[in-house]
RNA sequence: GCGAGUGUAGCUCAGGGGUAGAGCAUCACCUUGCCAAGGUGAGGGUCGUGGGUUCAAAUCCCAUCACUCGCUCCA
């Protein structure tokens, strides 16, 4: 496991090294789970955005694409359920170390209360026999009218404090109640706080009579909002799906495992739309295509597993994850959902308008169901440069390459001339000028050749072309292989179709 | 938020009260020319930040910040 961990944590450094990942303002110390990509990074990203997006959208004919907002109506978020889940007050004990809700903690100790209420209750019943009036005795007996009190007491309280967000006063109130962890035992509280996932800001260039707004937490509610648009607009009929790339939000609380976990991070994500009664035989459908996909960059099926999600989300019938093995072990890179109606028919009730689709061939309106497939690019990032990282002894010596897949390579072909003299430079350029246009290469005259080849291997260059004194005479090049490190003698004429032939996303789409 | 660890050159690290070191990397020139580490030279750090002790602090003390790991959290 030492040994994963080491590699993990080399990954990170070469990431930083060779420019795909940087921290974030990392001349001001840093900021805590924020990640910036580096020229290398940001064309692997933009790479596999591209595939992503090749084989979701310009594939699928039933599939259309869109680009929303991150700054979307505050009400949005109370449709999705995200604006009351994550408005709890938390408290953590010092002794266990274990994280509570406020408000559980309080609403226990009332269930407490009620528990006594229930013995005294008992306890009549026994002593009265037949003649004992339940309610009566509820309402008049003064210890259960005590115990009623207190109860109604402190909701009253707690109630309040919530309201005026007086989170000290529920700290005073838990103290007061004498309420201890149940692990621990103590009464060793640290102070209440909320954790809001959300990121707030304010629409309105003046403080007064500015909006609240959030920064999205996921770009699913663009979708679902923008449903009868993208339905009417593109004349999509039911099963159709829309997919969406973009940046999503989360305060979570801490940072962990580079940019497998980030507060800023990127999503890419489809809804597909089906008649009620189907979702399940269409989520089936795109776990399969899902996982295809996956395979199909050649990693390794081992690698990837799915896990089926026990306790479904408020708005789901079935979901699992695709996970993969990363350095630090299997973890969630993919979500396959089906959310049933619940989004839309929310956002129906809460927008006050109809989200419906007049279905002609049963000659029938409903709210459609929704399969969500929805995967973290920055996730897919970690996963392809995890994977391909590799230390490869090469006659005593370490050879370090990045197999990464050759279509999201960053660069696709480097064209080295052999020295710096002889022309050589001059005609290495002119092939670069040939092959720019449509493959992103690079030109290196410094240093050996050997060292150039290093370089590249580096940053999971698939082809060297080496321009070398033949090469004048005869228009022909030497390419050599990353993976193989082989070399072969080619005509410059046939460059482009050899690159093609490995780069092509043609080649990976099935 | 708790606990532990780390902060010295672009990277990896050494140094441990007396005016900053190595290797690699970078840059220039020379040399070589198909798989890293040839030669010569150069640039680059007020040792995370602030305060204290001291004649003197990168070094000791305190605080603080950031990062890493574990716990917590993660529709």
């Amino acid at each position: 496991m030492a040994n994963y961990e080491d590699i993990f944590k080399k990954v990170v450094a070469h990431a930083k090294e060779y420019g795909f990942v940087f921290q974030s303002s990392e001349v001001y110390d840093g900021l805590g789970a924020v990640y910036d990509y580096g020229p290398y990074g940001s064309e692997l990203k933009n790479n596999i955005r591209t595939y992503w997006w090749k084989s979701m959208v310009n594939m699928n004919e039933n599939i259309v694409g869109i680009d929303a907002a991150i700054f979307m109506h505050p009400t949005t978020w109370k449709a999705s359920g995200h604006v009351d889940a994550f408005n709890d007050p938390l408290i953590d004990n010092k002794d266990s170390k274990k994280r509570y809700r406020a408000d559980v903690l309080i609403e226990d100790h009332t269930a407490k209360i009620e528990n006594k209420i229930e013995k005294e209750v008992k306890k009549a019943a026994k002593r009265f026999g037949n003649s004992f009036n339940q309610e009566q005795f509820i309402n008049t007996n003064p210890r259960v009218l005590g115990y009623k009190e207190k109860i109604s007491a402190i909701m009253a309280r707690f109630s309040k404090a919530m309201e005026n967000d007086d989170l000290a006063d529920i700290k005073t109130q838990i103290e007061e109640l004498g309420i201890v962890c149940p692990v621990s035992g103590t009464k060793n509280w640290t102070n209440v706080r909320q954790f809001n996932l959300m990121f707030k800001t304010q629409m309105g260039s003046t403080a007064d009579g500015a909006n609240d707004l959030y920064l999205r937490p996921e770009t699913a509610q663009g979708i679902f909002v923008n449903f009868l648009n993208v339905q009417k607009t593109a004349r999509m009929k039911i099963p159709f799906g829309i997919a969406q790339t973009g940046k999503a939000f989360r305060n979570e609380i801490v940072a962990r495992q580079f940019i497998f976990r980030m507060r800023e991070f990127e999503q890419m994500e489809m809804q597909f739309f089906v008649r009620p009664g189907e979702e399940i035989q269409w989520y089936e459908h795109w776990k399969d295509a899902r996982i295809k996909w996956h395979h199909s960059l050649g990693m390794g099926e081992e690698n990837y597993r799915f896990h089926d999600h026990e306790n479904l989300a408020h708005y789901a019938n079935a979901a699992c994850d695709i996970e993969f093995k990363f350095p630090f072990g299997f973890k969630e890179l993919e979500g396959i959902h089906s959310r049933t109606d619940f989004d839309l028919k929310s956002h129906q009730e809460h927008a006050g308008r109809k989200l419906q689709y007049f279905d002609p061939e049963i000659n029938e309106s409903y709210v459609p169901y929704v399969v969500e497939t929805s995967i973290g690019l920055d996730r897919m990032f970690l996963t392809i440069l995890s994977h391909a990282y590799n230390e490869e002894k090469v006659n005593g010596d370490t050879r370090l390459v990045l197999n990464i897949p050759a279509m999201l390579a960053p660069v696709k072909a480097a064209v080295l001339p052999l020295t710096k003299k002889d022309n050589m430079p001059e005609k290495a350029r002119e092939i670069l000028k040939e092959l720019q246009c449509d493959f992103n290469c690079q030109y290196e005259e410094k240093d050996s050749i050997g060292k150039r080849y290093r370089r590249q291997d580096a940053i999971g260059t698939p082809f060297c072309i080496t321009v070398d004194h033949q090469t004048l005479e005869d228009n022909t090049v030497t390419v050599r292989d990353r993976d193989t490190m082989e070399q072969s003698r080619v005509s410059i004429d046939k460059l482009h179709s050899i690159i093609s032939k490995k780069v092509d996303i043609k080649n990976y789409l099935q």
